[in-house]
DNA sequence: ATGAAAATACGATTTGTTTCGTATTATAGG
DNA sequence: CCTATAATACGAAACAAATCGTATTTTCAT
């Protein structure tokens, strides 16, 4: 019975989430360079940021060492479901199919890409 | 020389934005109703929005008969656009074909829009 | 014309997010 | 041990979004 409550991330966390997703584990300082090599924010900003996602539980740490080590306590795929289903809901009419339309039309892909497209086509179609 | 300043619409933006998306035109009255289906809210707070969305540019009104008729400003395909590239970027690492993959395995399509996907892959595929 | 009903305007509050200053605590080098 | 350095904790300000109450204006039927 997992108190599968959803915590929708806002856009300041989504950023520091994308950082643990890729680090794995990291410290607030370790996050805070990161993030300051695209935006202008302080230490402290990021460190409360840290402190509030660990409270909603979108990270977790280990504080029994010196300096706390962070990690996301929510998955990339989870996280990019739940808001791709929103924007598809809210956005594309509850059409996936018009989002991907959308996304293929817009933005070029590799034919490499274009391959693992055609494999899931492929798998879709045949049942 | 359009100054296309894109506005981000917020969220409760964006469901007014979807209504009159789908009415073409509208009074506050038909997108508050139309709301109310789905949310708990004050016409006066529907109105309010549509008033702040009007100083945005978000939405025309024409003021000149009694009750208010707005039509949207912003146009469904070019919001698309933009939500969806800053999807794409923030959350698939940039990567279009990984939050294709993702739409298409998490939400199953009809046989008519697979068909539908294959013709623009195809299209893609040949040049 | 006038009063009820419906619409708009607008200020203020509430709620949520981001920011950062300052205080406190821990750590490691001299 | 003591001090400089780095880390955390915390409160509060700054900002943004959403909500609603109340006042005012408009409309329309009688």
């Amino acid at each position: 019975m997992a108190s599968t409550k959803y915590i929708k991330p806002t856009e300041s966390e989504l950023e520091i989430l994308q950082v643990l997703w890729n680090k794995g584990l990291a410290s607030v300082r370790e996050v805070h360079e990161e993030l300051a090599q695209t935006k202008d924010v302080g230490y402290t900003t990021t460190l409360k940021l840290m402190q509030i996602m660990n409270e909603k539980g979108l990270v977790k740490r280990d504080d029994s060492v010196k300096t706390h080590i962070y990690q996301a306590a929510v998955s990339r795929e989870k996280t990019q479901k739940h808001l791709l289903g929103k924007m598809i809901d809210g956005l594309f009419g509850g059409s996936s199919t018009q989002l991907v339309l959308q996304a293929l039309g817009n933005h070029k892909a590799s034919d490499h890409e274009l391959e693992e497209i055609q494999d899931l086509l492929n798998n879709l179609k045949k049942h």
